[in-house]
DNA sequence: CTTAAATAGTTGAAGGTTAAAATAATTAAA
DNA sequence: TTTAATTATTTTAACCTTCAACTATTTAAG
C-alpha cells in the first residue's frame, strides 16, 4: 500500500480512507468515461446534457453550481456543445446579464438516445457491490460529502 | 436530488451511489487542494513528491502506474517540478530508455516540511465521519475499486 | 547478424480546469 | 440621481489530461 504507517493511528485511518476514495473514483470514472466517449462526448459535456435533459434549461451560473466548476470552465464547455449543435444560448430580456442554455432538438434527441444505455452501464459497474453494500456506501458518502460542504 | 427515478430500482441505486461518490470525491479533493496550494504546488506535483518521498526514486513509467496517468502527462508534471528545482532526471546506463526521477535536496526538504501538516489536514477533513465509519467506508471503497479494476 | 516487435519517454493537438482580470448589467446607498 | 457594490459571463494565462505519432533503445526471431 501507498501510505506507510508514519503519522499516527487516526491520521493513517484518514489517509487510507482518502486514498481509497480517490482510487475508487478514478477507476469508476475511467470506466464510465469509456462509455461516454462511445457517444463522441467528453465527461463534462455529458454532464451538462444530463442536467439540461433531466432538469430543463438553466443559466450558465446554475450549471456551474450543479457541476461544481468555475464560470470560465462552463463557458468553454458550452461553447463546444454549441459548436456541435447540441445546445444553444438564449439571451434573456428580463436580466440581460444572464444567459439560458437549452438543448436543441438534436441535443434532446441525443439525450434521449443515450441515457438509458448509460444507466445500464453504471448499473453493471456498480454490481461489483451487492445492493445492500451500494446503499451503505451511498449513505456514508453522502454523510462525508454533505459534512465537508460546511467545513471551513 | 439530481437523478430522477426513471431507470428502475437497481439502476437508480447504482446511479445514486455513483453521483454521491463523484460529489464526495470532488468536495474532499477541493478541500485537500486548498491545503496543497498553500505550499505552491499543484495536486499532481504534490502526488509525485509524495511517491518519491515515501517510496524513493523511480522511473517515469513507474510514476505513471502509481498515479494512474499517461506518459505524456507525467513528462509535463516532471518538467514543471524540475523547473522548480524539486526533482531531477537521472539518465540510466543499464537501460538507456529509462529515466529515474529523484528528489533534489530542496525537494526532499519540502517533502519533509509539508507532509505531516498535510496528514493533519486530511485527518481533520475525514473527522466528519467517526473512526468506525471511516473504516467501513474504506472497506467498501476498496472492494469497489479493486472489483472494478478487473472489469472488461 | 539483421529485421521485426516491444518498451520508455517526448511531442503536439484538442479539451478541460482554475484564478484573476475585464465587461456588462443590475441593485443598493447616499 | 449619481455613485458604489454586486452579479453573470467572458477572456486570458498557466497547468493538467489524454491520445496518437514519433524517436531511441532493447529484445526476440529468423
Amino acid at each position: 500500500m501507498k501510505t506507510t504507517k508514519k503519522y499516527g493511528k487516526k491520521q493513517d485511518l484518514a489517509l487510507s480512507m482518502w486514498v481509497k476514495l480517490a482510487r475508487a473514483y478514478a477507476t469508476f470514472s475511467k470506466k464510465s468515461l469509456e462509455n461516454i466517449r462511445s457517444f463522441h462526448l467528453t465527461e463534462p459535456q455529458f454532464s451538462v446534457l444530463e442536467s439540461l435533459g433531466h432538469l430543463g434549461s438553466m443559466t450558465i451560473g446554475t450549471l456551474c453550481t450543479k457541476q461544481l466548476v468555475s464560470g470560465g470552465n462552463m463557458t468553454l464547455v458550452v461553447d463546444n456543445l454549441e459548436k456541435e449543435g447540441l445546445v444553444q444560448r438564449i439571451y434573456n430580456k428580463v436580466d440581460r446579464r444572464t444567459i439560458t442554455i437549452q438543448l436543441t432538438p438534436k441535443g434532446l434527441s441525443l439525450f434521449e438516445d443515450i441515457f438509458s444505455q448509460h444507466a445500464k452501464h453504471i448499473e453493471k459497474l456498480a454490481s461489483v457491490l451487492s445492493e445492500k453494500e451500494q446503499a451503505e456506501l451511498a449513505k456514508l458518502l453522502k454523510k462525508l460529502g454533505t459534512g465537508l460542504s460546511g467545513t471551513k
